[in-house]
Order: C-alpha cells, then structure tokens, then sequence
DNA sequence: AACGAGTCCTGATCGC
DNA sequence: TGCGATCAGGACTCGT
C-alpha cells in the first residue's frame, strides 16, 4: 500500500530517467484506471511528448509533459509505476504502457484497480474535481508548523481519522499513522481537540521521522508496493506496531493490541500510548 | 460535522 | 487437497 515515502522512492527513481525522455508510443492502455480523459484522447496528447521532472503531492505522482499538460499517477493500494525492459514480459494486471525513446518502457500496474491515471492540464484536471485539496505534506520545510489550520486542532474527530485525510495532511495511510501515533505515544483515539500544543508538535515532527526514515529504507515493501525498478523496500523490517498485533512492545514489552478505528484496523499500545 | 457502511477489486490466508 | 469465506484498504458516496 504505497504511502508517502513510497511514492516518493518511486519518483526519485524514476525521475533521472524519465526527464528529456520522448513518449514514442502507448503501447496499450486499460480505459479502467483511466479517468480523464478518454483512451482516444489520452493517446493523441501522450504520444511525442516528451517528459519533464517528476514530483509528487501526496500520493500523487505528477509528470510534466512539454506539450504543457501532465501525466498524473495515484496508486491506490496495489499500484506500481516501473521502468522495465521492452523485452521484459508483460506481468497480469499491467494497465498501461508507454514505450519512450530511450528503448525502455514505463509500466502502470494494480491488481485490484484502485489507482488511477489522469492526464491533461492542471486547470483540467482541477476544474474536473480529479485533484481533491490536499493539505500540508510532512516533506514540507514548514511542516513544523502542523496543523496551521485551527478547525484540524479542535476537530471532534479521533486522531487517527485527521492522520488518514488527506486534506488534513498530504500522503499519509494506514501504516505511518500508526507508526507516528506510536512514536509520538498517542493513543490512535484520542480526539484531535484533546491534543496539547505539544502533543501535536510530536505528532508532527513524528511523523516527518517515520516518512524520512521510511524513505531512507526505500519504503515499506507489505505485499505489492516495489520501487521504480520493481525492487522492493526494506521499511518493513523496520515497522514498530503496524502489522505487530499480539506482538510485545518494542518500548515496554506489553502486547500491542488491534481495534478498528476510522474504519481501518489500528495497532497501539495501550501501555505507551495514551 | 462526523461517523459507519457500502463500493470498487484481487490475492493471501483461514477453517472446514 | 481444495474450496468457499474472510480480510486487507484509499478514496469516494450515501445514509444517519
């Protein structure tokens, strides 16, 4: 389930080899995943462009393409986006393929579909409600400073609920909110108006930890998540509660326990976080 | 306002 | 061994 710092490994490897780079052909597309424009339209715009940097909002992968619209990728919860070998074979659940320039192929791929791909100009993209608001992201050199947005601080909601919306903070699931809840010892159900100043100062700089440390591991590989290359990452190892359920805490030894809150199963310790 | 439930979807895992 | 049920969840919609 790519996250941040996977979306973010993802776009690091494959910007130095995307840039400057021309989109020769789309050699096929699944008109599933696609969700602007249509399949006719999106080959007419992709085809010859050429592409510029790669960054990313979010979960979201943005590609710039020199006729002035971008290619837009999010990933879902099984997404990948390689550079593969035109000789590479073609893996199931692969949606769309781009042949480039340089002999390589740039490849979209989610079993279960719940990405997708947009294409056109920002104005478009926005004006079609395909880019939701998205709220501060904890790669941001002002992140410090989360939550600015007071109606996010005095939210009824548990906090777990405002660490998974996106318009609340950009590029967080389910993993790494565990993951900072647990660092920041909070517990996942704590309402977001309960919060000290402080405790929200730790939240923050939590979470800026886990996604860096994650990134520097190359990201979490659960199930489905590979790099840019198809390789996968190494956070997992390195996970404190996501997926340690009944499992001893590694600050107190206590056992981690599970309960579903906003709809999404949460691991804690019901020792160290309160 | 904010919650839960339902929806999309496939694959891993579990119980019988 | 094999098969059906269950669970996983990002983002969205809908009902309460």
């Amino acid at each position: 389930m790519p996250e941040l710092p996977e979306v973010e490994t993802i776009v690091r490897d494959l910007r130095p080899h995307l840039r400057g780079r021309r989109l020769e052909a789309v050699l096929s597309l699944n008109p599933v995943v696609l969700r602007f424009p249509s399949a006719d339209s999106f080959r007419a715009a992709a085809e010859g462009a050429v592409f510029g940097a790669l960054t990313r909002r979010g979960k979201f992968i943005h590609a710039p393409l020199s006729s002035g619209d971008q290619l837009v990728v999010h990933l879902g919860m099984t997404g990948t986006l390689t550079l593969e070998e035109e000789a590479a074979p073609v893996r199931p659940h692969t949606h769309l393929r781009l042949r480039l320039d340089s002999g390589r192929e740039l490849r979209y791929r989610d079993p279960r579909r719940f990405g997708r791909v947009l294409l056109g100009s920002a104005r478009q993209l926005a004006k079609a409600g395909l880019l939701p608001p998205l709220g501060p992201d904890p790669l941001d050199r002002t992140f410090h400073a989360w939550p600015e947005n007071g109606q996010v601080r005095r939210s009824r909601r548990v906090v777990k609920a405002v660490l998974l919306d996106q318009r609340a903070l950009a590029g967080c699931g389910n993993i790494y909110a565990d993951e900072a809840l647990f660092l920041a010892r909070l517990r996942p159900t704590r309402t977001a108006a309960s919060l000290s100043a402080s405790q929200w100062a730790r939240l923050g700089a939590a979470l800026t930890v886990v996604m860096r440390e994650a990134i520097r591991r190359r990201g979490t590989s659960f199930s489905d998540y590979r790099d840019g290359f198809g390789a996968r990452g190494e956070a997992y190892e390195s996970l404190l509660v996501y997926g340690r359920a009944g499992l001893p805490c590694v600050r107190c030894g206590r056992t981690l326990v599970s309960r579903r809150t906003a709809g999404r199963a949460t691991v804690y310790c019901r020792w160290c976080q309160r």
